[in-house]
DNA sequence: GCAATCTCTAGTAGAATAGTAGAGATTGCT
DNA sequence: AGCAATCTCTACTATTCTACTAGAGATTGC
């Protein structure tokens, strides 16, 4: 029941990229390097968020990579989904399992409980959360 | 972000004794036979379940495993966690995270939106909805 | 005593995780 | 055109985890 290093490796990029904001496109050297994530290992991940439609890249020197949409458009639930696969808990029906088990339905409850954060959960949001943290916490600094 | 098979198979070892319901003890074999677990997993997951104090045994011939507690009062978060071990969703905070990282509090309403549903979902809870279930069928099936 | 049960330690094949290595394809610049 | 900086693609790998299996030992009821 835990997210990948994998999955948090993709939400981290993501997040930088959207905190980014502009469409310059950013080197993966940059995001490996801002968010501490294997440069090779974020390769990998970039790649695959592109296939899933969430990434857009330029190569050559200047080249880097993008949000292919606004971070409102994105949810953190999109992004693990691409990464680890759909994450239903259980199996289900699991095999073998008698018509009258008790047990899909209460699967059912728990994945919705889950999509009501992951999936109601944008980038912007994130950003936003971000931003008004630092603010906060250079208030204080200030006093 | 799934249940392991064994988390899943001590569930449904859990939800056989609670429907069972009186304090005989039921064999290995039969919670085994009966819930289509191979036996010799399920004895290291009933073992397991025993030493987080959720099952009593007795050993020799008549022996067998039953609840320590009423099933009123074991959760399915429970038994998930003996099994499985605790989830977070994510190691929290993770290593080299920024203090404004916005991550931890996204965790955090993860694993309420999980807990609402699995640790207030009850064995008790279980069997009543499955004699539910079983009754609506019986009917339909007597029309 | 003995058969039926639980108990405990150990091992294990296969998959998944978290990477690493290196050659190839594009692009921008001069 | 040539070159350097970048993304791209395939392949490999060490370690850990998962889902078991095997077998001897300890208790209990008769």
């Amino acid at each position: 029941m835990d997210v990948s290093v994998k999955g948090e490796y993709a939400l981290r990029a993501v997040f930088e990229l959207s905190r980014h904001g502009d469409p310059e496109p950013v080197k993966i050297a940059k995001i490996a390097e801002s968010q501490k994530i294997p440069q090779k290992f974020l390769e990998m991940i970039l790649a695959q968020l592109r296939q899933g439609g969430y990434l857009g890249s330029r190569r050559g020197a200047d080249g880097g990579y993008f949000l292919a949409r606004p971070p409102d458009q994105i949810t953190v639930g999109d992004i693990l989904r691409q990464i680890d696969g759909p994450f239903q808990p259980s199996k289900r029906p699991f095999e073998d399992e008698p018509v009258d088990s008790p047990f899909p339905e209460m699967w059912d409850r728990v994945e919705r409980a889950l999509s009501c954060v992951i999936d109601r959960t944008t980038f912007a949001d994130l950003v936003e959360r971000w931003k008004q943290k630092r603010a906060k916490r250079v208030l204080n600094w200030q006093i």
